[in-house]
RNA sequence: CGCGGGGUAGAGAAAUGGCAUCUCGCAAGGCUCAUAACCUUGAGAUUGUGGGUUCGAGUCCCACCCCCGCAACCA
């Protein structure tokens, strides 16, 4: 990397083993790879990290219930992700799972610097223990004395625990906050954060004594790390810290971390006040998105509407489901999605919009231009609005601005009616073609990055020479 | 007084305080290069309600009404 190169690191999220994946972990893992590619085609050096969390009582119960071993039971799940990941497009430059060896080594040396940091010490948790729950609960929570989801009365449990001065770190991230260094979007839920810490913040315990499956405390043998805590490093052990301190000083700090709005707490809170006790930079930008409802329910197991990407890549291809997600909801907002919807998006915006201009124009260059093109004109409309828009994550902005010129190629055939003008003026219909394709070229360039295979197609088409009119882009359904 | 998000044509979304726009759907017409595609026109909105600021408010201020998250599986 030369000096003025720049680098873009982003993460997604590590994906708990515990459910194989469904729309919501693609949705992310999706953005994140657009805006790797993205990057990627600016001439930074990116690095895109994607994994799997393996680790906690969870997933060891999980584990159980399967009848299996632990890592027998992560290797498969874990396994399925990074699968559904390929059959989307989706190529990250690592895939770390917290299992991985040097996950492991990094998270010894971390929390051995944290312990060095004078920032824990060792105390003594006593709360209510609801069994249901397999979780302390708070006395606010019970109704008549019993947890009100399980109808049973809590123990009263002492746990010994190490624990993290969280507490010492709430002006500093008020202040990273408010002044953008520490960058939270969208706005909303930045002053979501803002107002959790502004309620004052407790220390956490960092450390739990009953959980086997987990990374074991390197001075206190009898405790495992909270998975969370655990989890957060990931974005630190995947890039070499501890190990290959070169490329972690190349990467580090994250550039910008994706997620679902459900934990933004452990990203804007925790992790930035952990990664300051051990002296490290905090990232750039956290970017939490929204949930999906389909068809107007919440996802739920329970409700069995839960949906598989695969099952959506299957029928409609990789780039359409990338399309669709990204079009259908603006980036950071709540949406519904549906099969029915992406229908309507498969078929409208891309079978009908792009498909058919694709289609129309090289069979016009077959036709009126014996499928040659001798020089290439610079595209006719400025799409670098498009661009910017998905540079900023305003993805639906960005897809929106691409098929408005789509729009507008397919007017611009109908008013220079090119089957009547051909017998006319043929130099005309050569000008109007060579504008369409060289549109078509840019189309193709602005789009890559969330739809790459067809970008390919519409590229390997227009540039292979001896164009003839070319196969649908997309089969309508 | 818990915290947060939201309310704009039938559906989904846009709109630096300045003609309320786009997509889908609906109705009528046109075209033939194209995937029964594409193009044109039309109908459809008192921007949740009531006040206020302003030459001017979907947008800013105040009050109220309604919907959705904040327990679990879970992005």
């Amino acid at each position: 990397m030369t000096k003025d190169q720049k680098k873009f690191y982003i993460t997604t999220p590590i994906y708990y083993v515990n459910d194989k994946p469904h729309i919501g972990t693609a949705y992310t893992t999706i953005a994140a790879d657009v805006l790797a590619r993205l990057h990627r085609q600016l001439g930074e050096e990116v690095f895109f990290l994607t994994g799997t969390d393996e680790h906690g009582a969870k997933i060891a119960a999980a584990a159980e219930t399967a009848g299996k071993k632990p890592q027998e039971f992560v290797d498969e799940i874990s396994a399925k992700f990074s699968l559904a990941w390929d059959q989307l497009g989706i190529a990250p430059d690592k895939f770390i799972r917290t299992t991985d060896q040097e996950h492991i080594s990094a998270v010894e040396k971390f929390l051995n610097q944290l312990k060095d940091s004078g920032k824990i010490y060792e105390g003594e948790y006593q709360g209510l223990y609801c069994v249901g729950h397999e979780a302390f609960i708070k006395e606010s929570e019970l109704v008549n004395g019993v947890c009100p989801d399980h109808k049973t009365k809590p123990q009263l449990l002492k746990e010994q625990n190490w624990f993290f001065k969280l507490s010492e770190y709430q002006s500093f991230l008020q202040e990273q906050i408010t002044n953008r260094d520490f960058d939270i979007q969208p706005e909303a839920r930045k002053n979501e954060v803002l107002s959790f810490i502004k309620q004052g913040l407790e220390d956490i315990a960092i450390s739990r004594p009953n959980v086997k499956w987990g990374i074991p405390l390197p001075w206190d043998k009898n405790q495992t790390v909270y998975v969370w805590v655990e989890a957060l490093f990931n974005y630190c052990s995947a890039i070499g810290y501890g190990q290959d301190d070169e490329n972690f000083k190349k990467f580090w700090p994250a550039d910008v971390q994706l997620m679902g709005k459900d934990i933004i707490k452990f990203h804007c809170v925790i992790w930035p006040a952990l990664l300051t006790a051990i002296g490290e930079k905090i990232p750039k930008k956290v970017f939490a998105h929204g949930f999906f409802t389909v068809a107007g329910e919440k996802m739920s197991k329970s409700l069995g509407n839960v949906i598989d990407p695969n099952d959506w890549v299957a029928g409609y291809g990789a780039d359409a489901v990338r399309y669709f997600l990204l079009r259908e909801v603006p980036f950071g907002q709540d949406g519904d999605v549906s099969e029915d919807k992406l229908k309507v998006r498969f078929n409208g915006d891309l079978a009908n919009g792009l498909g058919n201009l694709f289609s129309r124009t090289t069979n016009m260059i077959e036709k009126y231009l014996d499928g040659q093109i001798d020089n290439f004109y610079k595209s006719p409309k400025d799409l670098s609005e498009a661009s910017e828009a998905l540079y900023n994550l305003d993805f639906a902005h960005g897809l929106v601005k691409i098929w408005e010129e789509v729009a507008w190629a397919n007017q611009l055939i109908d008013k220079a009616k090119p089957w009547e003008l051909y017998k006319t003026d043929p130099g005309k219909v050569k000008e109007l073609l060579l504008n369409l394709a060289a549109l078509l070229l840019d189309i193709a360039l602005k789009l890559s990055p969330v739809m790459p295979e067809t970008a390919n197609k519409i590229r390997s088409t227009l540039e292979g020479g001896d164009i003839k009119k070319a196969k649908p882009l997309f089969l309508k359904i």
